[in-house]
DNA sequence: GCCAACGTTGGC
DNA sequence: GCCAACGTTGGC
């Protein structure tokens, strides 16, 4: 099993928009960038992966859904009306794949990016690389639990 | 809204 | 194939 990071921005869809769709699955589409797209190919059904939220107050993660489906081809690319239409893709040769993803669980606070830099066990997550900008990227299953932990810890951590 | 970093496009 | 111009991402 591997795990996985996935960004969103939540005014255009939330962990808790995924929560509330028909049996809390979503598909994952809208990816335009080739290395993303070759991550989301590597995606095995039952991998779970980090829901990030970008471009918000407070960016960071979320909650941990589950890849519900392998990748396939993304049919929002080959829309004229869709704001990711790319007319290289057809449905004869599609170029872009999405996956389907799975609520699996929200966090009572989530793990901040400012924090997530802050931990010295995640200096070399790929996340937090200058220039960074993968809208999904792999884990390592030490940063998994190190997040985990830190998860737990913010939970537990009464500041308000 | 600003800006740095990056990917893509298209002229040559 | 090079590279400047442009668009996008995403933190701040």
């Amino acid at each position: 099993m591997n795990y996985w990071l996935m960004k969103s921005e939540p005014q255009a869809f939330s962990i808790a928009d995924l929560k509330s769709r028909p049996k809390k699955t979503e598909h994952w589409d809208g990816v335009r960038n080739y290395q993303a797209r070759n991550f989301m190919r590597a995606m095995k059904k039952g991998d779970l992966a980090f829901f990030y939220h970008s471009s918000c107050a407070v960016p960071g993660v979320y909650g941990i859904i589950e890849i519900a489906r392998a990748a396939y081809p993304d049919p929002t690319a080959w829309d004229p009306e869709n704001p990711h239409y790319d007319r290289k893709s057809t449905p004869e040769r599609p170029l872009w794949d999405m996956v389907d993803v799975r609520f699996q669980r929200e966090f009572k606070r989530p793990v901040t990016l400012t924090a997530i830099k802050m931990q010295a066990a995640l200096k070399a997550m790929r996340l937090v690389q200058r220039g960074s900008r993968l809208s999904v990227m792999p884990v390592t299953v030490k940063e998994w639990n190190t997040i985990l932990k830190m998860e737990k810890m913010a939970a537990s951590n009464p500041e308000e």
